[in-house]
DNA sequence: GACGATAGCCCTT
DNA sequence: AAGGGCTATCGTC
């Protein structure tokens, strides 16, 4: 097992990312009690440049089998949306065929791999909606992703 | 059975 | 127009 850290400047945040047979889980700590940058992972590099404001995909393999089948498809389906992009609870519940809207957002309480899996993507019809790590967090990734969408357009109309 | 990271309706100010 | 109460819905615990 092999657990990877850096700090990340925007949210202010330690991130430590641990691999198993494939990428376990993802945590965001305030405090380091000296926490030395160690990485070693493919995905750990791709999550730094995200949050320098690169538009990433991240490629890897994701444990989840020990969530439920509910839970799994909620959070598959969460994966497939695009970087710069949001879904409604209900617009997700609906992709998965269920109405259980509010079940999805309890599935998506539990996700173990934020950023990687873009839980954040997912918000209320009218509104943010929750986020398990608050929403302060929640609205900064998605500002994040806004700025690198909208600087990416004006490259492209440079030329 | 109760509880949600929901949503929609209906009422009041 | 904004906010509060009520209810349908359904997967977890």
């Amino acid at each position: 097992m092999i657990v990877d850290i850096f700090f990340s400047k925007v949210l202010n945040h330690y991130v430590e990312i641990e691999y198993g047979d494939a990428l376990r889980s993802i945590r965001f700590v305030r405090i380091g009690k000296n926490l030395k940058q160690q990485i070693s992972h493919k995905t750990s590099y791709e999550m730094m440049r995200y949050f320098e404001g690169e538009i990433v995909e991240f490629s890897s393999d994701v444990e989840i089998h020990h969530l439920s089948p509910f839970e799994q498809k909620v959070l598959e389906e969460t994966r497939k949306i695009k970087y710069g992009k949001t879904l409604t609870y209900s617009e997700l519940a609906g992709k998965i065929d269920s109405r259980a809207v509010r079940a999805v957002g309890n599935a998506l309480g539990k996700n173990p791999l934020p950023i990687v899996i873009p839980c954040h993507r997912v918000v209320a019809k009218n509104g943010m909606g929750g986020y398990s790590l608050g929403v302060e967090m929640k609205i900064r990734l998605l500002e994040l992703e806004k700025k690198a969408i909208t600087f990416n357009i004006s490259r492209m109309n440079e030329r």
